[in-house]
DNA sequence: ACCCAGGCGGGCG
DNA sequence: CGCCCGCATGGG
């Protein structure tokens, strides 16, 4: 049967929580809109995603405002919404600490976005703050971005500069969005990516092999490497540790020792193995929000039981 | 006015 | 080689 062309379109999907995957600040985040009610509106390539999350977290179907089938393809894929959350749950959840931050935030999903995007969403991360991630990233596609038209030749927005854009524009352009110091990391990176190493090319890498030559880009270090890794290339072992994670893991895991980076990869390897990632996921956002956690009593009254 | 924010690179001991 | 420090901005 031909499906007419403007027809919404519906699909079936269990454990997904539109919110917490959208808040939980993945770079999908940055560059989309989320209008609550589980409507999320988002660029990819030259076109755009208008996506609706109706019914329960439990049971519930994705809606396309403007697409048919081979749309939803693409937005199952962006989401993760074929990873199943009840098995991924069952082989991460090692203990009480992990398993509140988990019924806490059932349904979220790790996303799989576009790598070069994805690069330069964690290189404005760094020493900085959410909101204005946000912000940065939004001036710079708004500078740099190609417009999206549709049929009637009516602007519905911008996609993501791409690295040649980015470094054709040079540091003129990209000292002037607000990125800070980072403004030449993001110049230093455009350049390389567009002529010395294709990002793309790298995907059949294994997840090693991949942050190795992810390192090789200026601006970018252990932490974005990882970040990259997992959510631009979907390696789940990859477990990015930044300073929430770091705090977090001293303070649950290690009765708030301080320890390095690299005791803490081999510590969430052993632990989280090949699902390290969706685990730094929740624990991360569950750190997040509830600050306290970091500073007194919370953890210690938080009954966690080590297996 | 201060302080902090999903680190990184460079420089020192 | 491991630690430590400065770093541009905007918001609380």
């Amino acid at each position: 049967m031909k499906r007419s062309v403007g027809r919404p379109f519906g699909k079936e999907v269990h454990c997904f929580n539109m919110k917490d995957t959208f808040e939980s600040a993945q770079p999908l985040t940055f560059h989309a809109d989320f209008y609550g009610n589980g409507r999320l509106v988002y660029f990819e390539g030259n076109e755009k995603f208008d996506v609706t999350h109706t019914g329960t977290v439990a049971d519930g179907r994705i809606v396309l405002a403007d697409s048919g089938a081979s749309k939803i393809y693409k937005v199952k894929q962006r989401l993760r919404l074929d990873d199943d959350m009840e098995d991924i749950y069952s082989r991460i959840n090692t203990d009480s600490f992990i398993d509140q931050a988990i019924q806490e935030y059932k349904g979220m999903r790790l996303t799989l976005n576009d790598p070069w995007e994805t690069a330069v969403c964690f290189i404005i991360s760094q020493f900085n703050n959410v909101k204005r991630i946000r912000m940065i990233t939004k001036r710079l596609i708004d500078a740099l971005g190609s417009p999206v038209y549709d049929r009637d030749g009516h602007m519905l927005g911008k996609a993501f500069p791409t690295s040649e854009q980015m470094s054709d524009a040079g540091s003129k352009v990209l000292g002037s969005i607000g990125a800070g110091f980072r403004a030449r990391y993001l110049e230093s990176a455009a350049r390389f990516c567009s002529e010395n190493m294709d990002l793309y090319g790298l995907r059949r890498k294994g997840y090693d092999s991949l942050k190795e030559s992810l390192m090789e880009i200026d601006g970018v270090g252990d932490k974005v490497a990882d970040c990259i890794a997992l959510m631009g290339y979907g390696k789940l072992e990859a477990f990015p540790i930044d300073t929430w994670i770091k705090r977090m893991l001293e303070s649950v895991y290690f009765g708030k020792e301080r320890k390095g980076v690299d005791v803490l990869h081999a510590f969430a390897e052993e632990r989280w193995g090949r699902l390290a990632g969706y685990a730094q996921q929740y624990l991360f956002h569950y750190s997040r929000n509830y600050k306290s956690l970091h500073d007194s009593n919370d953890i210690r009254n938080a009954n966690i039981v080590l297996s």
